[in-house]
DNA sequence: CGCATTTGACCAGCGC
DNA sequence: GCGCTGGTCAAATGCG
């Protein structure tokens, strides 16, 4: 009796364990399939970041040259080659796909720039995209829109202009992220946050409304880079640098450049297709949504209002969000605020997921032709399962609060971004409490 | 001496 | 048309 009362609960308890490891066997498969299922992830958004800056490098490369060859047979306006390249990447090369038309029909492209530029200059004009672009801002949208629609009828081969119309809409959005600025405000006692690029004094100006003056800087890493930046301190919080960054890189970038220009750009892009209202627009803003969201803090402020539209990034985790630079039409994220964790350095490494999946998705739904071989289905697990959202949420919030905290944030966004690439967190840790780059190399 | 920064002037856009 | 403002240029200046 009792042998038997014992033997059966011997046996209950096995079965019990058998059942319990079965379970737990099963776990442990659904989460190797699941860490399987999150390296083909990271690898297509690495990949997609990989490949994204060098279409974007390649394209100015190719855009370059074509002007120079355009200068040379005496201003051969229109003659096909260029809108190729901005149909498949605007962000650089439409600048650049109108510069033939600034240079000639339209006044920016001529005059105050060629009242001072000498001929020693004319690199720097054929290449000065950000100049352009940056000039059209104030000169009016609506011609550049007329550009876009009308030249390709008139100077384009009829195969380009098929490729024209199903990116047409593309195109007006990557015109007017070209036109977009990222904005970037940081706690900072130096003059200048550092983000690995390489930048010239151009002028300083008073503006209105502001004691403190703004810096104007361009990008001398390359000849003729139109990256352009407006550095100026906050004048509510002299503490508060604003980093306001225009244009695209035309040449490689270092990892900790490289963290701030496909940020900026990223930003500049989801603003743009997120605000629109096609079906791009609204898939972007829903991955807008998906993620920044969880970063927590008052991160990421949108403004759509004329004539720039412009993401703000707030790094200064001010939980005030009055500190904020109030425009006429501003969406905001309402983040939760944010821990107050900086220990949790490793979730750091966390971040760039967003600004990789952002690229990511940059590139799939600005019909960029790298990602098309992507299936929908994946664009669902990209936008992470709720499982995987909540951990990331407080882990970005601590992420978030590691860099505000650093004044040289954008050191610590390469060096994160630099570890998705890499797969060095070593280094992300390093580099996010040093505040240094140094390291980033080696990666 | 070469390069970067400073600074006054110039120009275009915009509002009145 | 005029004045204000923002953005840029380029000569002057400073610095290593």
């Amino acid at each position: 009796m009792v042998d038997d009362g014992i033997s059966s609960n011997m046996e209950d308890k096995r079965a019990k364990s058998e059942l319990q490891l079965a379970v737990l066997q099963a776990e442990v498969e659904r989460m190797k399939v699941e860490n399987l299922r999150l390296k083909g992830m990271l690898n297509q958004v690495t990949s997609n970041y990989n490949a994204l800056q060098m279409h974007l490098v390649t394209l100015t490369q190719d855009q370059k040259s074509h002007h120079k060859n355009e200068q040379h047979d005496g201003k051969n306006k229109n003659n096909g080659m260029v809108p190729r390249q901005f149909m498949d990447l605007g962000l650089v090369a439409a600048a650049a796909g109108d510069t033939d038309d600034l240079s000639l029909s339209t006044s920016e492209g001529g005059r105050s720039r060629d009242r001072s530029r000498s001929p020693g200059n004319n690199v720097e004009n054929n290449n000065e995209d950000g100049t352009l672009m940056f000039d059209q801002d104030k000169k009016g949208f609506a011609r550049g829109a007329d550009h876009r629609e009308d030249s390709p009828g008139q100077g384009w081969a009829s195969n380009k202009v098929a490729r024209l119309n199903s990116a047409k809409t593309i195109d007006q959005t990557e015109a007017t992220i070209r036109k977009a600025r990222v904005s970037v405000r940081a706690r900072s006692e130096d003059a200048m946050i550092s983000d690995g690029c390489q930048w010239r004094k151009y002028g300083q100006k008073l503006a209105k409304g502001n004691p403190c003056p703004r810096a104007y800087y361009r990008c001398t890493m390359a000849a003729g880079c139109p990256v352009r930046k407006q550095v100026q301190r906050c004048a509510e919080d002299r503490t508060i640098l604003i980093t306001t960054y225009e244009g695209n890189h035309n040449h490689p970038l270092p990892p900790a450049a490289m963290a701030m220009a496909s940020t900026t750009s990223s930003a500049a892009r989801m603003l743009l297709s997120g605000s629109m209202s096609s079906a791009d627009g609204l898939l972007n803003s829903n991955f807008l949504t998906r993620s920044l969201l969880p970063c927590s803090s008052n991160l990421a402020t949108i403004s759509a209002s004329a004539p720039f539209p412009t993401v703000t990034l707030d790094l200064t985790q001010n939980p005030n969000p009055l500190q904020l630079p109030k425009q006429p039409t501003q969406f905001q994220f309402p983040f939760p605020n944010a821990p107050q964790d900086p220990a949790n350095a490793s979730a750091t490494a966390l971040l760039p997921q967003i600004f990789g999946q952002a690229l990511y998705n940059q590139s799939k739904f600005s019909g960029l032709q790298m990602s098309q071989d992507m299936e929908p289905h994946r664009l669902g697990q990209q936008s992470q399962p709720a499982s995987q959202q909540n951990p990331l949420a407080d882990s970005l919030a601590a992420a978030t609060a590691v860099i505000a905290a650093d004044p040289n944030f954008t050191a610590a966004l390469a060096a994160a971004i630099t570890s998705i690439i890499g797969g060095a967190h070593q280094n992300i840790i390093n580099s996010t409490n040093n505040a240094q780059t140094t390291s980033l190399g080696e990666t």
